[in-house]
DNA sequence: ATTAATATTTGTAATGAATACAAATTTAGA
DNA sequence: TCTAAATTTGTATTCATTACAAATATTAAT
């Protein structure tokens, strides 16, 4: 799928700049936030703005092609993965970790359907501490 | 359950600010920002501060009295209810509402488990459109 | 009861991510 | 080419949250 075609498919017209931006999200599945999109392209395209970023992110979302991920309190982060899938957030090293859902029904779903609610939107977050981190400190313990 | 000792078992010193705010937190279950608590209480306790209701809460929070709920971008909402339960934001009305869930594996946890991730919190929201907000469109149009 | 040490609260200043806004630039159409 | 619309840019602003230090309250020691 090339990036030219996807963003004209959602109705987004592929500028310089979107282009780059959706190219990043889409090649670095590391849930970045405006600022580490910003600093990463800001190099190749000098007249960037920061401005371009949040922009463009927010027409992101609304088109469907990037999620907006809340899980770090401080940053808004985005993902060019759009599928309905759980996130980690690392509290040492502040990864945020995928991890894909296997059965369709979302804890709480059902409940607030039939309230008569309409649900538009699924998150699943965690936090806590990650693999990595977790063997560093056995590292640090048994020198 | 009283307050006073609910704090005391949770090695939190129970001041007057303290009981006021667990007080508000646990009658009142809508989920409220720490600006809703300081206006709802400033008017009983005038020479109250804001930074306290701040300080106050991420106290609770650590101590495990309250949950930090960020399912809505521009504030941080709180819950004296520290039980994994799902939630669900109105994006008409902004109210937040409760399910509670019925399984004990949530959606990607044993993944991040087998991937060697320790979790330590977890959290499951929902946005889209309450019944109360259809309902109300629902009537404008039969007008 | 005084005093001193500690804990808590308060008010104000600072932070910083996100937004508002208007000017500048680019793109598309006549 | 000329014009209008769309996009980008830079700067100013917002506002929830935090930092900090002074003020007050609580506890412990003398
Ligand atoms: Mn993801
Ligand atoms: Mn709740
Ligand atoms: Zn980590
Ligand atoms: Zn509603």
């Amino acid at each position: 799928m090339n990036t030219f075609e996807y963003l004209l498919e959602h109705n987004i017209k592929p500028s310089v700049q979107r282009m780059a931006i959706m190219g990043y999200l889409d090649s670095h599945r590391t849930h970045p936030t405006a600022d580490e999109i910003f600093n990463a392209l800001s190099p190749t395209i000098p007249t960037l703005s920061k401005t371009t970023i949040y922009n463009t992110l927010k027409l992101f979302v609304q088109q469907g092609v990037a999620q907006s991920i809340s899980i770090d309190e401080k940053n808004e982060h985005f993902d060019a993965n759009t599928a309905v899938h759980a996130h980690f957030l690392c509290r040492k090293c502040n990864k945020i970790y995928d991890a894909f859902i296997k059965s369709k029904k979302l804890p709480g779903e059902t409940e607030l359907k039939e309230e008569g609610h309409k649900i538009d939107e699924a998150y699943i977050y965690y936090r806590g501490l990650c693999r990595e981190c977790m063997e560093k400190e056995l590292n640090k313990q048994n020198n």
